[in-house]
DNA sequence: ATTATTTTGAAACATATGTTACAGAATAGT
DNA sequence: ACTATTCTGTAACATATGTTTCAAAATAAT
């Protein structure tokens, strides 16, 4: 019995997300947030809440949104080294190419060590990842596509790691080849 | 013919550091740092500058710090895969030990992209690691010490990147296990 | 059409924040 | 001892910041 909300929600959290992810959680401001979503203060603390719940918001929908996209993608793929190879190339395409960092990474390295909240849901979404790859590479051992180790949890914990690494890497040097490099060789480590 | 300044810098810049290196460049407030460092704002003011001169003092001060330390550290050691295994073995126990992850890793990702003054420490930073690893790199694979791959350049990328992986892991699960048998497969990958 | 309820916009609020002003204390060189 | 200069502490300043207030607008259900 009541007037409905006026504005996207979805789209004004991405609109907010990006604004995270470009500036950090304590280098965006509440202006900067409301601005980019096109919405009013008052609706904003009516609808979502203050800016850390509007934060935790973000890196959901980021985080779910790269779960989705993950799963999509290996679905349809047979071979678990396959699979795994085209994992690591999808991310040294997003390291390369997107206009900022990956947001759970900076989000890790600003705050995680410090806020509960925050901290779990980055563990959420390293779960998902983790999970995701240790049974490719569980699999991908099981077929002999993998024999270089047999310890399939530090395998996908190695391989995992990379990603932060390459990250720091191409924001110090903005250089593709070096990232693709080190991709083709740790594909080549891993696929004998 | 004049008064001396009351405290001693580098302390204050190095009680300083901790509070940026704890907190991050947006989430420290110019109050912590006053009161870190045991002086008032005019002081401070009088004699480094502002908050952002302060941080390029205090990351230029954390970067140079573990340059002269790893130079200490490595020079003595004759056999250069030795002296690899030695510095990597330094960084996870810095990683599993030190109460913060790297400052400088942390700074990276939180503001050197948008930054240029930061990003020059951070790069300078970077390059002095790469040169000294390089060096270690080229001399092992002549002496035959490293055999898994002869592009000294990208092997030297390769295993630089993986120390911020190895923090962001420990950020997220705090469990030295991980991280020591990572390094272990990566001492054992460049070995052979 | 009325009503009860919710959303929205503009403004304001209380406090936080980076920085400065200034008077007095201190002191190196004379 | 004097003096010119610099440092220090207190307080304040201007603006930024996260959040709330409240009246008006909107609308779902009756």
């Amino acid at each position: 019995m009541a007037r409905n909300v006026e504005f996207d929600e979805e789209l004004a959290i991405s609109r907010a997300m990006d604004v995270f992810w470009k500036k950090g959680y304590n280098g965006t401001k509440m202006r900067d947030l409301t601005e980019a979503m096109g919405i009013n203060s008052s609706s904003l603390y009516n609808s979502i809440g203050d800016k850390h719940e509007l934060f935790i918001r973000c890196i959901k929908h980021y985080t779910e949104s790269r779960m989705a996209a993950a799963t999509k993608q290996l679905g349809r793929i047979k071979s678990p080294l396959k699979a795994l190879e085209k994992f690591i190339q999808s991310s040294v395409y997003a390291i390369t190419n997107e206009p900022n960092s990956c947001l759970a990474i900076k989000t890790t390295f600003e705050i995680a060590a410090s806020d509960e909240k925050v901290q779990k849901v980055i563990k959420a979404d390293n779960k998902f990842t983790y999970n995701l790859l240790i049974d490719l590479v569980n699999k991908a051992i099981e077929k002999k596509e993998i024999t270089v180790s047999q310890d399939a949890e530090m395998l996908t914990d190695y391989i995992m790691n990379h990603f932060s690494g390459w990250h720091e890497s191409f924001i110090i040097h903005q250089d593709k080849a070096r990232i693709k490099k080190m991709a083709d060789f740790l594909l080549a480590q891993i696929s004998k």
